[in-house]
DNA sequence: TTGACATCGTTGCAAGTGCAACAAATAGTC
DNA sequence: GACTATTTGTTGCACTTGCAACGATGTCAA
C-alpha cells in the first residue's frame, strides 16, 4: 500500500494562514465598533465607498470593493432600511441606482472612520519592520498570476 | 457642519486587503481541485488534520484549525456521508468522537496533498523575496495583541 | 452515592450566502 | 423605428453560517 506521506502542515499552508489572519484582523476591527453600531463587513465596505465618492451604483460597489452584486444589493437595502443610505434611480441611466449617505449615515461615518484610522495606525506600528514587504506580497497575492 | 474628511482608502485598509488576498488564494487552490472533488474549505481543513493525526475529535479540530465547532461538526458529517471519513464514539470518553479516514478518504488525500504542495511551492516562488517578512507579519497578525 | 457543575457534539432557528433566472432599461444594428 | 443583445439590480431557492440551547456524558467534592 503506497500511501502519500501525510506530513503536510496546514499551519504552513498560505491560503489557510492568510484566511485565519484576515479573520482575526476583521474581528479586531469589528470589536471596536460592532457593539456600538451593528455593521457587517459588507455594509462597512459600502459605507466607505459611498462616503468618499457619493452617488455610487451597486455595480460600482460590486467592481470596486469585491462584493458579489447580490450581496452588495442586499447590504445596501439593509443600510437603507437602517436609515444610513438613500437609494434613488439614476436619471441618466435608469437601470442604475444612486446610493448616497443620509445625514445619519454621515454621522455614523464621522464616528467610524476615526476608529478605522486608529486601527490601521495600530497595525502599521505593530508591523512596522515588515510593512513594505507585506505590501509587495499582498500586491502579488491580489493581482499576480497564481 | 463639521464633517470628517472622508479621504479614507479602503484599498489601504489592512483587514480589507488581507480578506481579499485570502479569498483569492483560497479560490486559486479551489480551482485546482474543486471541479474534480467537491470539497469545501472546512472539509479540506478537517481532512488534512485527520490525515496526519488520526482519531481526531471535533473539539480538537475546533481548536486546531480554526473552525466553529458546529461548522466542524457539520463538515465532518458531510465527509462521513460522502464516504471519506468514519465517525465512532471514543471508548475512553464517550462524549468524544473519533474521526478516521476511510480507505476512500486516504485515496482522496493521496491526490489532494500533492496539489496543495504544488500550490504552496508556486506561492513560495512567487513571493520569494518577501517570504520571511510575510511569515513574521502573519505571526503578528495571528498571535499578536491587536 | 449523590448532586452540582463542566464538557462534547448536535441541532433549531434566524439570518446570510452564491447562483441562476428574471424584468426593466439601454445600446447597437439594420 | 424595430429587433436583438447587453447591462443592471433584485429575487427565489437551496444551502451555509453563527449562536444559543440541548441531551448525553464525565468530573469533582461533600
Amino acid at each position: 500500500m503506497v500511501t502519500e506521506t501525510t506530513d503536510f502542515e496546514l499551519a504552513r499552508f498560505l491560503p489557510y494562514r492568510m484566511t485565519v489572519a484576515a479573520e482575526r484582523l476583521s474581528a479586531g476591527m469589528a470589536k471596536r465598533y460592532s457593539d456600538e453600531f451593528g455593521i457587517s463587513v459588507a455594509e462597512w465596505r459600502i459605507l466607505v465607498h459611498v462616503a468618499d465618492s457619493d452617488a455610487v451604483s451597486i455595480r460600482e460597489i460590486h467592481q470596486r470593493v469585491h462584493l458579489e452584486k447580490s450581496k452588495a444589493s442586499r447590504a445596501a437595502s439593509r443600510l437603507e432600511a437602517a436609515g444610513y443610505l438613500s437609494k434613488q434611480v439614476n436619471d441618466q441611466d435608469r437601470r442604475l441606482i444612486s446610493l448616497t449617505l443620509t445625514e445619519k449615515g454621515r454621522e455614523l461615518m464621522d464616528r467610524l472612520l476615526p476608529v478605522a484610522r486608529d486601527f490601521q495606525a495600530r497595525l502599521d506600528a505593530l508591523l512596522a519592520p515588515y510593512n513594505d514587504a507585506l505590501d509587495s506580497a499582498l500586491e502579488i497575492m491580489m493581482e499576480g498570476d497564481l
